[in-house]
DNA sequence: ATCACTAATTAAAACGTTTTGAATTTTGAA
DNA sequence: TTCAAAATTCAAAACGTTTTAATTAGTGAT
């Protein structure tokens, strides 16, 4: 393997220009600057990280806890997260650690993974209110970058949507069809997004002069078949009105929810409504749905850009900064008007 | 942090001294080795591993490529697998660097993370017959373990369990019972497990003189609803008289056979003898089943050991070993005497 | 010519460890 | 005592990079 030596001998300078030659400094003459470049790219010159990260006292790797849930729903998110993270990381030369928490503590794993490793910092996901691993992280002075938010306003690094925004663009969509009854299947309120939605969905039904008893805003859903089963109660009448529109957690919540229509007989979206905030899940896309799956999008690959930018612009010095995008509407096939004949609001309770 | 030259101006010795000390050479003083040992700990010394690293020439990280199908049945295999490779991996100071698996071409992804990275080797899984991964890093002459092996005679370091006794074992025991027909629902033959789960088989049966017709030979079994089908299909006797044993590729797959023969009115074991193969995987625990499952064990986690010590082995230089284990028998509720009406074979073809 | 200033380059130190070869101390026998 | 051998320890080199401080060469103005 060549090194920063033998490109020198090659061409008669010293270790110290040529690296500066290929990092790019100014002082070094643009004539040998490409001069080194041409032979460091003939030589198959390739730095070797190691040496790299002795010197500067970093050690090129970020940390990454799985949580293991019992019910098992991690898979297509995760490995999701895991092809955006590995390759924007990698593109700035940082390596990916993961390690899988299967403790009832959750910060355990990060403080084990900790004094084992030289970890420059780490990666977090699902925040819940009140997260103890912020807690954590931040007195023992360890870099970190959440995806998504535990509240509104905090002064971590995180990246994510605005989850109020999400609901908040689907009710005015539903809104402006002529809908008065629209459900929510939610997340489960643990998650802090959760808690987001909900709160988006109940102002902007405020704002809109709506009302939306309990029974028709659900935080159960995570598989396809918890959807189908709230979905066929909620449509069953027996609480009250069936919606005529429905905003979904997920497409894996939607899909459930377009099955239970189908089954009782109503049409998406002469009937009911659907609609669905979409991670972009390759094996789940909104395109595939029949019909066309109206969506709030934003895929969960690209977050993987900013957050590994993030968290490594942070541990080079910057300062931790806050990011949120809104998600992209997408008018497709599966919202339409209200029936003509269901264009009653629920009674103020 | 504390380094070596910090313990020996503590105690007026040489870095050299101490580092010695600290890895057990013989040919330091044993009361010097207890007091450098002593002060390591009290000053809370922990090595550099770059530093480390750096001088022995190793980067002390692995890689592994995940395959993802379009049928994203990888799941709990993977996490069981990420679970176990981690702590082992660690307990001997590497780390695992993984990356994602996207393309057709199946040696692109270790070509790319070995130019973009410095691994030591890597850690294969899932092998076929005559992979091209093994050709591959063989001809690169990049260290790699493979977790099964792609023929029963490899010169490559790996380690697996003996997928044609398994099937031997299934069989014996069934054989044992009295039962005549015995079916397989087997895992995809582009796997080389599978080609030897079915030569077991074949052997098997062979030796005990019985003969199974092509019709109760599956291997489209993935997930629990595939094996639903099938094995509902030859419950039906339309091929034929129904087997009175099935031998299953997974406990996921002996899931939807017990659904199967439940939805047929077949109680398990008096109408149906079932057994599994069993990766012990703790979201599908074989003990669990109702009635609690006879199986060949092997557990995916415990095969991550001798994984993991076989690659840092020989990426130190030893010579390439081939490790190949028995799985476990375990008999339970799930299987029983051959019913007294069922003891016909099926005729020879 | 001299000086000051800029541009370009280099030598050397640093990062923290392992390892080589040499130096020192200790031990045991003569 | 003295000497050789064995047991310890040490100084220095090495790994390959980045960075600091110093040096050289080049430029233009006086």
């Amino acid at each position: 393997m060549a090194t920063l030596k033998d490109i020198g001998a090659e061409l008669g300078l010293s270790a110290a220009t040529v690296s500066r030659a290929l990092n790019g400094f100014p002082e070094v003459n643009i004539k040998t600057r490409d001069k080194v470049r041409e032979t460091a790219e003939r030589l198959g010159y390739r730095p070797n990280r190691v040496a790299q990260r002795l010197v500067t006292g970093r050690s090129g790797m970020v940390g990454m806890i799985i949580k293991i849930r019992a019910d098992m729903s991690a898979d297509q998110t995760f490995f999701e997260m895991l092809t955006g993270l590995t390759a924007a990381l990698g593109a700035r030369d940082v390596d990916l650690v993961l390690a899988v928490d299967q403790d009832d503590d959750p910060v355990l794993p990060y403080r084990k993974l900790m004094e084992r490793d030289i970890l420059d910092g780490f990666i977090l996901n699902a925040p819940v209110p009140d997260d103890p691993r912020v807690a954590f992280l931040r007195e023992k002075g360890i870099p970190f970058v959440m995806h998504g938010q535990t509240a509104p306003d905090v002064d971590y690094a995180c990246y994510g949507i605005d989850n109020a925004a999400v609901s908040e663009d689907a009710v005015k969509l539903l809104a402006s069809l002529g809908h008065k009854r629209i459900a929510l299947l939610n997340g489960q309120l643990r998650y802090a997004y959760a808690v987001d939605r909900r709160r988006g969905f109940r102002d902007a039904v405020d704002a809109e002069g709506l009302v939306v008893p309990d029974a028709f805003v659900a935080a159960n859903a995570e598989t396809e078949m918890d959807a189908y089963k709230t979905a066929l109660s909620m449509l069953s009448g027996r609480d009250g009105a069936r919606p005529t529109a429905m905003i979904c957690a997920s497409t894996l919540i939607a899909a459930g929810v377009i099955r239970a229509a189908k089954d009782r007989g109503l049409r998406v979206p002469d009937d009911l409504s659907v609609m669905a905030h979409d991670d972009a899940l390759p094996l789940m896309r909104a395109v595939s749905f029949d019909p066309a799956l109206t969506v709030t999008r934003a895929p969960l690959r690209d977050a993987c850009v900013p957050l590994a930018n993030l968290l490594i612009d942070l541990v080079g010095g910057a300062p931790a900064e806050q990011k949120i995008d809104r998600a992209e509407l997408i008018v497709r096939a599966s919202t339409g008007p209200v029936p003509k004949e269901e264009q009653d609001p629920w009674p103020l309770t």
